[in-house]
DNA sequence: AGATTTC
């Protein structure tokens, strides 16, 4: 019999209280740092002086203070890393040091009857859970904590609570019952999951959550700079507007400030938003090294990094400004920070570049990496460039009529160009059907007002280049069109993502001629992945060119079937003797082995459907 | 080659 999630969550509190003698918990991990906390009376003066604040050396606070610090890297990771999920006495979530708590009601006590509601409403409005069963989770690396069923089961802290209820969400996505027991843990990730699944929440959580736990932020008198404890980079404007909206609904009333910083806008009202507090800075690279220069902004306290799009921002386009912002600046090291990678594709290569901004990183795959859901129907077309409008003008005219809970269906269409998307706008304006456009050659505005047009319904089809393809989350997108199909596999399969999300189904329509021949086999074997049925005169282009491979940054050098790979198990990588970056937490044997996970997780009746 | 990323 399952146990609803009012349940458990009543079932852990009630034990809670009388955990001090319990030693045996056998149905809650408990996150290492949530394990003998200090007393509250054992005040934190850990970066208060601003000695502190000056000296990244002096950071991370040393053991004395450092079981405060919830999620930064936690030296004692190694020790009681050991013995997570058995529950070691520690537990104690009233007693330990989180002031606020005391005199505030837990927010799950009334649960009960609100999550029935929730439940009820979720079926239609919320994440569909049902379409993420079976998908296969691989991590590696040292000492993983295991996953969880709920949110109550992370001690979140209350306000990051209500905040998640006010969000309806109901128990965590998949990519987030295993990435935020590991950043709340402290621990560095590179995690990849498919597009639309709740990566967002998966690094704002735990940030937001250590940001609670941790010292007040400082502001240096006398100075205009801020010194922000949270980056978030992201490789487009209208993304890191959407991350921050993010933010701010999940750090509402918490005390934890977000602001969002980005080109084509006027920097000064972002400086008075900066001037006014921050602790979560969201930002474009290029307004941030702006930014930077202008001595506006330290990034010395930095302890958390988070970059959302993550190979994307290590690409050849971004590399250079992600090192200069990341290992050119004044902020912290690797294992003095704490680093969070997200992408739905995560290529071999800049897995490897990547692991130079990361300390004993834990790597987590939900779903295969670069896989696109099975939510989305896609569908390839043998359309010669000449043919191209008059085929769009079908798919078009069809999508008309489909309107779904009294609002029209929203049609995406990708080109290669800003001359062509522009071209292509015009055209179907020409031809009854509003349109609007996105592209680096708009202004910031016109941007902006693009994207707020098409997702009101007030012009149901949009006309994008690539700058419109990542982590965009537009609700009702019902179709998306490749009317030229990118170069590279990878790029393909997060613009279909921008339909098919939070478990919705979604339909995915692509133009191929023989300019795309280099991407046949790519594209024919993500399609046979994702149980999609592969047109015949596709699967004979992909087997006359067996070596295309999509635009050379291919993931799929014959591997194997479940393609959610860690590059460091790859036989080529060498953990080069007694490599500083991997032998930090000494010793002790791996985590997944069978001693911890089981013992610790499986108690409470959670049939576990990805574990 | 093209797209993104400051002024």
């Amino acid at each position: 019999m399952r146990a609803s999630w009012a349940d458990a969550v009543a079932n852990a509190e009630s034990s809670a209280g009388a955990a001090d003698t319990a030693p045996r918990r056998t149905n809650s991990y408990v996150p290492p740092h949530l394990r003998n906390r200090p007393q509250a009376s054992e005040a934190p003066v850990v970066g208060n002086g601003p000695s502190a604040a000056r000296l990244p050396s002096a950071y991370p606070p040393q053991a004395s203070t450092g079981s405060r610090w919830g999620a930064t890297p936690s030296r004692d990771l190694g020790r009681s890393g050991l013995d997570g999920g058995r529950g070691g006495g520690g537990w104690n979530t009233r007693g330990g040091g989180w002031d606020r708590r005391e005199s505030e009601v837990n927010p799950f006590l009334n649960e009960e009857e609100t999550s029935k509601a929730i439940f009820d409403v979720q079926e239609n409005t919320g994440i569909n859970f049902d379409a993420y069963e079976d998908i296969p989770v691989e991590t590696s690396g040292e000492n993983v904590p295991p996953p969880v069923n709920t949110f109550a089961e992370i001690d979140l802290g209350e306000g990051l609570n209500q905040n998640i209820k006010r969000c309806k969400y109901v128990k965590p996505t998949p990519v987030q019952r295993h990435a935020i027991p590991i950043s709340v843990a402290g621990r560095d990730l590179m995690a990849c999951a498919q597009t639309g699944s709740g990566k967002t929440a998966a690094f704002c959580f735990p940030i937001i959550c250590g940001i609670m736990r941790g010292p007040p932020s400082q502001r240096q008198r006398g100075s205009r700079t801020v010194f922000p404890v949270a980056l978030i980079l992201s490789p487009t404007r209208e993304l890191s507007i959407q991350i921050h909206e993010e933010a701010r609904k999940f750090s509402y009333q918490t005390g934890v400030r977000a602001v969002v910083a980005y080109g084509g806008a006027p920097i000064n009202q972002q400086l008075r938003d900066l001037e006014r507090g921050v602790d979560i800075l969201v930002a474009t690279p290029g307004r941030l090294v702006d930014l930077l220069e202008r001595a506006k902004v330290s990034l010395q306290n930095i302890r958390y990094l988070a970059l959302d799009e993550a190979d994307r921002m290590l690409d050849m386009g971004f590399e250079p400004q992600i090192r200069r912002i990341v290992e050119q600046m004044d902020m912290p090291p690797p294992g003095q920070r704490q680093t969070m990678l997200f992408s739905a594709t995560f290529p071999k290569a800049i897995q490897r570049l990547a692991s130079d901004f990361l300390y004993n990183y834990i790597f987590l795959a939900v779903g295969r990496v670069g896989s696109s859901t099975d939510l989305i129907v896609q569908r390839v077309e043998f359309v010669p460039d000449s043919d191209k409008r008059s085929y769009l003008m079908d798919l078009v005219h069809a999508e008309k009529t489909n309107e779904t809970h009294g609002k029209q269906a929203l049609t995406l269409v990708f080109v290669e160009t800003k001359k062509g998307a522009d071209s292509l706008e015009h055209w179907l304006c020409m031809n009854g059907f509003p349109a609007t456009t996105i592209h680096g050659d708009r202004t910031q505005q016109e941007r902006e007002q693009a994207l707020r047009s098409f997702k009101s319904g007030a012009t149901p089809i949009l006309v994008a280049t690539d700058v419109a393809a990542r982590g965009l989350d537009i609700p009702h997108v019902a179709h998306v069109i490749n009317f030229d199909l990118p170069n590279d596999i990878d790029d393909y399969v997060h613009r279909i993502g921008r339909t098919g999300r939070a478990g919705k189904t979604g339909l995915a329509t692509a133009f191929f001629n023989e300019s795309n021949i280099s991407l046949a086999k790519s594209l024919s074997e993500l399609m046979q992945e994702a149980k999609q049925e592969v047109p015949e005169w596709l699967a004979r282009y992909a087997l006359a060119r067996p070596y295309g491979s999509g635009g050379g940054r291919s993931r799929r050098g014959g591997g194997p079937r479940f393609g959610g790979r860690d590059f460091r198990r790859d036989s080529n990588y060498n953990r080069g003797g007694g490599g500083s970056d991997h032998g930090g937490y000494g010793g002790g044997g791996a985590y997944g082995s069978s001693s911890g996970q089981g013992g610790g997780h499986s108690g409470a009746g959670f049939a576990s459907a990805w574990d």
